[in-house]
DNA sequence: TGTCAATTAAATATCGATATTGTTCGGGTT
DNA sequence: AACCCGAACAATATCGATATTTAATTGACA
């Protein structure tokens, strides 16, 4: 009967490009991107007045959708003292970075060794898909382009989605948005030159060639060299709260 | 100056006995040992008006506490239709094992690793606290003993602090939450006559002893162990649903 | 008579305005 | 200077109104 808006559970999954049939998933989705493209500034208080106004909804939508923002860790929540967007710091990230590296390598191993023609495929498609946009939406400056965002995330994600674990699709497409925030913050300072579309381009050969340990090694290494860029460019992660006054 | 009641960010890793300073969070709590104790069956649809009148609040709590459910997987939110227990099935049960083997695999041996003095000790108490408690809290049948559960729970997540990343510990968190549902389901139907004590025993030797190869062997069995009984003693799994009627 | 479709009725989720409760901050007192 | 009190503010809870989905019933047609 509905057409094709039921996702099944993980909120975290959901692309970021739909009609949102409800009012608090859209709020959700607008947030979500607010705080992941660093509109909304790490730490900055989330006064519930302030947010009924900059997206015109009322009291119910908006606490629902920043209860489910706290739960994909993107805000924190106090009782009795509200809601946050998550710190960043230079030790969070290289946690992050840690565990992604952690979690990602087993879910590649294991999508190589299970997935089938359908995965390798998708993985074909979603390359395609990345290769025809460009990271910013403006020639001169960098200009959050969200379809790249969306493009880049969708890449990663199919890499591993044969694993066979629900589990752990959910949490590497989480620890994928923190590490997405984080490439937001730092890439204001510093729009890097760096040819990515060549990475990603290395990757998806060896997958496609089910060499599992080159595989690895260049997923690792992707992560390992864009968490360098972003330490680098990065002076201290906190609160520049010049949004939402 | 605030006490003790700043729990960090992680819903899922606060401990099941506190004073819960809001009403959602109170009604979080309730509604989460009702679902881990099989109170409430998987699959089943959690009415708002029912479950209003069972915990006597209004709509604005209960919603939250579900939406914070909803984050830690126990219950599903569908947009426009409610909310659900979610579903149990013998797949579920192994792709949750398997997960769960392989994050704390990862888990064990960095707190191997990495883990000082602090952290042996910690495991040390834990496990004399668990020793202290009876499985049921009945003698003849078995009752659910959330005091066991709470300090089987706090014994695991010992064994694995020390891995150095707050995400592999909410996760490992979640994946144990869920376990434990499947555990109250089975159990119903076969009550163990298994000394955990001695497993449990062993585990923490092996870990004091800095043995990281046995330490996991000796957990994954575990695991595994307990997963066949679940197996073994569940016919199928799904909607009995004899509760909030 | 049985099946399918359309319409209606009941139930349930969503929403926003209002009331309550808790927290914070400044001024005055000991 | 430390402490307590009260006013202003912010977060949380309740309730009534609206919109949506699910089911149930009816009517038409094979």
């Amino acid at each position: 009967m509905s057409p094709d808006n039921k996702i099944v559970n993980l909120q975290a999954v959901r692309n970021a490009a739909e009609p949102a049939g409800t009012l608090a998933s859209s709020v959700y989705d607008r947030l979500r991107d607010d705080i992941l493209s660093g509109a909304l500034a790490p730490d900055d208080k989330l006064r519930t007045e302030a947010l009924r106004e900059r997206y015109g909804v009322g009291n119910s939508p908006l606490r629902e959708a920043l209860n489910r923002l706290s739960a994909d860790g993107l805000v924190t929540r106090e009782d009795q003292k509200g809601f946050r967007v998550a710190t960043a710091s230079r030790a969070d990230l290289e946690e992050l970075v840690k565990t992604r590296c952690w979690l990602e390598e087993i879910a590649l191993r294991q999508s190589i060794e299970n997935g089938g023609e359908e995965w390798e495929e998708a993985i074909v498609l979603q390359y395609h898909r990345l290769s025809r946009v460009r990271r910013s939406s403006s020639e001169d400056e960098y200009v959050v382009n969200f379809e790249w965002e969306a493009r880049h995330r969708a890449f990663h994600l199919a890499l591993l989605s044969a694993c066979g674990s629900h589990w752990l699709m959910q949490y590497c497409a989480q620890l994928n948005d923190q590490a997405g925030r984080y490439r937001q913050l730092a890439i204001i300072v510093s729009y890097p030159k760096r040819n990515e579309l060549s990475e990603h381009e290395a990757i998806m050969r060896a997958v496609t060639t089910r060499d599992a340990d080159e595989a690895v090694r260049l997923l690792l290494a992707h992560y390992g060299r864009t968490a360098g860029i972003i330490k680098n460019s990065i002076s201290e992660l906190g609160g520049t709260s010049d949004s939402v006054p």
